[in-house]
RNA sequence: GCGGUUGUAGCUCAGUUGGUUAGAGUAUCGGCCUGUCACGCCGAGGGUCGCGGGUUCGAGCCCCGUCAACCGCGCCA
């Protein structure tokens, strides 16, 4: 037996008892003739002492060990004369009577604790380390818990959770995929799956129906602190369902994992039309723990002689509450490069201080008098003491603009706290986007999305003015401005896929080629559906406030992609590519 | 593909206008210490200043190139 009891488990009750622990050495303090050790594993730290007035030899032993040695230690539970209050055990001692040396350990590079003194391409080199340290095991036990009170929650709602297959068929549309040549049949490739989309689908049209399944997800896309390759979806799918009951399972599951695992009561959750959250906050996921809504000054500003908002399209601003008197000049000129830097591309700022006397200043006094600013005030709501920052430009680019100094103003004004949380279902996206570049459409959700039924009509025989206006029943679940989870009632109707297949530019045989499966299925009596899936990784670590899903996964890969714990991804031997019928161009620039 | 930041001891960082032998904290090693819990005190070892080139009497610092990490843009149906 190497263990009685955990390392977090003992408490003050306990004293006297003859116990056995196993964990690692976290520290030792050596008093010269005693000496302290804490010995840690994933339930926390239980102190051992050693005491040469007792066991010469134990202590002369002890003083021996070094950090990460793997100890087994028997002892007896002792009342500590100085406690500490800061851990569950602190109240308690082990008077080790025997030791063991389960396994000794060379110096770590980086300390196991809480603030680790490693930076982060050490700490995933030797992630295995990294994840000794409670901060990121506790991400990972919680991880473990939202998961399951997922399949809980599911289970009870009569899903049942399906297998996909992981090696599948490549498509153009959506995501670049990552391939695996396939060795039996030399030169075809499989590809890792983006989403089971087409296979939920088919297990609809199968009626096993109420799917679920906590899945592995592929995009060989570039990285972000918010985006791995390989990710987790909780990944579902219902039959004979209305979008109306989706929102509602999976409101209910979202309140349920919040409750269950944070305690949280997120209560309902508010709704907004795509249309609506670009308006107010240029985004299709705005962040609604604050408003700071968007002002459209458009004729307020027009017509007074200043050019630069004269020509502009789209003239809108922002009310940062009680901020005047924090801008200097100074102040704004930084605000003004911060929005210019190439990830914005303003072209300026505007701003109007609303003084706190009353009195208004303005970056563009010198084209509109106070009453014509007054007027701008007054349409912000503004008090004395706010600030109006403006910007202009083509509608699209103006709005995605302003989104990012909204929420930059919302972080710099403290209006973003972490443990806050705001959900928001955001319905009635767009079918589709018409990609100016290669004068196509693109789906905005995904091909198998269905218009909304007063749209069908519209799509069947619109002109292509009536294609951009189409609106889907298709819906994303926002928290604090990320994206948390999206989805859709698909189409099951051939006719009506396939009329958006020929919308999205496939021919009837590159809609046969790859997709024939699914169409062949809606021939055979496809029900009504409609799903959702949630990004796990990002749900997970919302929950716990983190800006980057790594610290939640266990083993993450780095910015380019690799994992620099195990050197992946790595040459392969030539036997390996003989097999595969693949050869490798020496000079990458040859190729060309 | 692009923009930004960073790279100096095992680790985290400082290093002024280009000028003596490149520092601190921490970790490691040695010594002292019986109530610590970021223990304390004394001492020691530890450096390809990412890499390559250039300017200069002299480069951690300036210039050019390059590599890597992180953050973001594009991309991510």
């Amino acid at each position: 037996m190497y263990r009685s009891h955990t390392c977090g488990q003992l408490r003050l009750n306990d004293q006297g008892k003859q116990v056995t622990l196993s964990g690692w050495l976290s520290k030792n303090r050596d008093f010269g003739n005693l000496t302290f050790i804490d010995l840690r594993d994933r339930y926390g730290i239980t102190q051992l002492v050693f005491n040469a007035d007792q066991d010469e030899n134990l202590y002369q032993a002890a003083k021996q060990l070094k950090r990460e040695y793997v100890l087994q230690i028997e002892g007896i539970v002792r009342e500590r004369s100085n406690k500490n209050t800061n851990i569950p055990t602190g109240e308690i001692e082990i008077e080790v009577q025997k030791l063991t040396i389960l396994n000794s350990s060379i110096t770590p590079p980086f300390t196991i604790e809480d603030q680790t003194d490693g930076g982060e391409e050490l700490r995933m080199k030797y992630r295995y380390l990294d994840l000794r340290r409670k901060t990121i095991q506790s991400n990972i036990i919680f991880r473990s818990k939202v998961a399951i009170e997922t399949r809980k929650y599911l289970a009870e709602e009569d899903f049942i959770e399906v297998e996909t297959p992981v090696l599948i068929k490549s498509t153009p549309e959506g995501a670049r995929d990552f391939v695996v040549p396939s060795r039996m049949n030399p030169g075809q490739f499989y590809a890792l799956p983006q989403s089971p989309q087409t296979f939920k689908q088919l297990l609809m049209v199968a009626g096993m129906y109420k799917y679920f399944q906590l899945v592995k997800c592929f995009r060989d896309e570039d990285l972000r602190a918010d985006r791995q390759p390989e990710f987790t979806q909780i990944d579902c799918e219902m039959a004979f369902v209305t979008q109306e009951e989706i929102l509602n399972t999976f409101e209910g599951l979202t309140q349920h994992l919040f409750k269950q695992c944070l305690d949280v009561d997120l209560g309902s959750f508010p709704r907004m039309t795509y249309d609506e959250a670009m308006l107010k906050y240029g985004s299709d996921k705005p962040d609604i723990r604050f408003d700071m809504m968007f002002i459209e000054l458009n004729e307020l500003v027009k017509g007074h002689g200043f050019p630069v908002f004269d020509n502009a399209e789209y003239v809108i601003g922002i009310c940062a509450e009680g901020q005047a008197e924090n801008y200097s000049n100074k102040d704004i000129k930084n605000l003004t490069s911060w929005v210019q830097r190439p990830q914005i591309g303003a072209k300026g700022l505007v701003y109007v201080k609303y003084q706190l006397d009353g009195s208004i200043k303005s970056s563009v006094g010198k084209f509109y008098d106070d009453r014509i600013l007054k007027s701008w005030l007054d349409r912000a709501n503004a008090k004395p003491g706010d600030l109006l920052l403006i910007l202009c430009g083509e509608t699209d680019k103006v709005r995605k603009q302003l989104n990012e100094l909204r929420l930059e103003m919302g972080d710099r004004m403290g209006l973003r706290p972490k443990d806050v949380f705001k959900p928001l279902w955001v319905v009635d996206f767009p079918l589709l986007e018409w990609d100016e570049e290669t004068e196509r459409f693109h789906a905005m959700h995904h091909p198998f999305t269905s218009p909304k039924k007063s749209d069908m009509e519209r799509m069947l025989n619109g002109d292509h003015e009536t294609m951009k206006s189409l609106r889907a029943d298709a819906y994303d679940l926002v928290i604090n401005g990320w994206e948390i989870g999206g989805g859709s009632i698909r189409i099951h109707d051939r006719a009506l896929q396939s009329k958006n297949f020929k919308l999205l530019g496939f021919t009837e045989q590159e809609a046969e080629a790859q997709f024939g499966f699914l169409l062949g299925a809606f021939e055979y009596g496809a029900p009504p559906h409609g799903g959702i899936a949630f990004g796990f990784d990002r749900l997970v670590s919302i929950m716990k406030g983190a800006d980057s899903i790594r610290d939640f996964m266990a083993f993450p890969k780095n910015n380019q992609g690799r994992d620099v714990m195990i050197d992946a991804p790595a040459d392969i031997d030539t036997l390996q590519l003989d097999e595969l019928f693949i050869s490798l161009v020496e000079n990458k620039d040859a190729e060309v």
